[in-house]
DNA sequence: TTGAAAGCGCTAACAG
DNA sequence: CTGTTAGCGCTTTCAA
């Protein structure tokens, strides 16, 4: 399939090439006729305006670019990030705008892909997911001026846009319900991560303290969102015999049922788990089925992108402090919650 | 932070934009004295050039696209598309490129962005996997004369590329070690997706021959690569009692699994399970961990990205069918027999 | 309502 | 070795 120009369609059509970018852009002033004439061409000989040539033009690429930083390979491992990713994608497609995609797995490689993204007009903007970040990078980001978009709430929030659910409802929500099915020795394991982490065990403490029960430094294990971590996050646990304990994420909370089974303990009979994030991987988790937290993990990415593109035309002002809270959990969480009752009812008497 | 033209900074360094040009291309023959001067001023401003100029000239963005096509948003259940998606974002890390990711969750969705993409010049070429595809869409593509890599044999493999792992000597070895561990009567889990699933298949029949033992249609059970589909055909093949099942990828496996625990058999006990892939999932499954052949994923990803640079750089023959197969899947799957057969003996006291 | 012309920032002959 | 010049394909004034 040859390759056209604006200048062979208007020859073709025998008008200028203004005429045909003008017929291309809707532009609404265009004798109908000469219109028709112009969208026949453009029928007939597939023709699609070179893209880079626009985005000169226009100083536009259309490109949004999600950076996932992090120097473990591991991310991978867990789902989160497909359904981050699955919900950028479609939210990119409904926009007309392109992800690409930057998997950052060494710190070398973070430079580079920064440099490489950050001066070069490549992308109109960033989403960047609350893995791991460094101060270099940051710092490199911030100087660029490009609009940025963060996924969960970063550390140093001075005039950074962000996406994120309420940690903080969401821990105490965890934390009420196993309250709420009797256990009073309750656990936690908490990410040491990032600012999510640090909502959610927020969360946990004030559920406790409203229930009137003491919160203990003993009963809070550290992990970085993976399995492993909860695996031995939970390892340590044990050995303050709780009698259930809330997992930050569900990751960490497979792990952490993987430790239990190894010390011969059943779940939930002899400790009760809760975990956090909602994957389809949990609810089809056997032996047994995590209860979990919703987090609206698609959704967010979702609204990620269509910030992202406030920000990129100018409609939200630089120099305020924009964050973007999620008010679905609630809904979600509550539903789930009686959900969670009445299942805990009908396997009280088994 | 300020961005610069070429000319501003030849003004700043007082030689013209072409020498700055030439300075950042490493075109060698320039004065070491003024290429020192432009590369203090290029140092000092942070100047990085327009990576839209730069492609509106050359008539390359250095982009490739990754179509995954799929109706069913369910791909991202199973985790092969996380580590093909990390090679290959690795794999262009290492080779200046961007990765663009079109995840495709309709068809009209699946029209618009292939429309998108393929005449407007945004992309030098496009990886695509192994996924559903329908006629209509490789027509468009191969029209376009975008260059294009596969990733697993595309099904009308006329003059088209790809990279694959060899299928058939996979599924070959997966259904000999079931007979070297004593089986005979081996039922297998195929998909109809792709050609994929018919080579294992071949291999599978192929091994049984081999080995004196009769092909029956009555142990073969269809599914689509999904957790769903592997339960559902695993409850078929109950009926005709088979000693082990080969499916011929993990995610399957795993429903054949459940399938088998819902019916109260234990695995290997009572049904031996084999997979294909080898997802670090898999390595981490327990009750029992999951027999596998090592699928090179990563390896594949990065494979694909270093043909498609060929086939953009001009490198390999266009009218050439040009095939690229993996033979590594021989000696880590040996490797792996081993170690399985030492497993076998030391668990046949128990 | 349309065409001519300038120019986005860069590279690549072509002179010198 | 370096500067001048002519585009790459498009959008967008500015006239007509």
């Amino acid at each position: 399939m040859k390759r056209y120009t604006l200048e062979e369609i208007g020859k073709l059509a025998g008008v200028s090439r203004a005429t045909v970018s003008r017929v291309i852009n809707h532009y609404p002033h265009i004798r109908p006729e000469i219109r028709e004439r112009v969208e026949a061409v453009i029928a007939q000989t597939g023709f699609q305006p070179n893209a880079v040539a626009r985005s000169l033009v226009s100083s536009r690429t259309n490109i949004v670019g999600l950076i996932i930083p992090s120097t473990v390979e591991e991310v991978f491992t867990d789902p989160y990030y497909a359904y981050v990713i699955n919900g950028i994608s479609q939210s990119c497609n409904t926009n007309g705008l392109i992800l690409s995609l930057f998997l950052i797995h060494s710190l070398e490689e973070e430079r580079n892909v920064i440099q490489a993204v950050v001066g070069t007009g490549l992308v109109d903007g960033l989403i960047i997911t609350a893995s791991r970040r460094n101060r270099e990078m940051l710092a490199t980001l911030l100087a660029s001026q490009l609009p940025i978009v963060f996924i969960g709430q970063p550390d140093n929030d001075t005039n950074t846009h962000y996406v994120d659910v309420d940690n903080v409802s969401g821990g105490y929500l965890a934390t009420e319900h196993l309250i709420s099915l009797g256990y009073e020795n309750i656990g936690i394991i908490v990410s040491y991560m990032n600012k999510s982490g640090e909502a959610r065990l927020d969360g946990y403490k004030r559920a406790l303290n409203d229930h009137g029960l003491p919160f203990s430094e003993d009963l809070v294990a550290y992990g970085d969102y993976s399995l492993e971590s909860g695996y031995h996050a939970m390892k340590q646990l044990i050995k303050r015999k709780p009698q259930a304990v809330f997992a930050t994420n569900d990751t960490m909370a497979f792990g952490a049922i993987r430790a239990l089974k190894e010390a011969g303990l059943r779940v939930p009979e002899d400790i009760a788990i809760i975990g956090f994030d909602d994957l389809p991987s949990a609810q089809r988790s056997e032996n047994p089925a995590l209860s979990t937290i919703h987090q609206p993990i698609q959704q967010t990415g979702l609204d990620a992108v269509e910030l992202l593109l406030k920000v990129v035309n100018g409609e939200v002002q630089k120099a305020q402090h924009q964050s973007f809270r999620q008010r679905w959990l609630f809904a979600k969480a509550a539903a789930h919650l009686e959900r969670l009752a009445r299942e805990a009812k009908n396997t009280a008497t088994s």
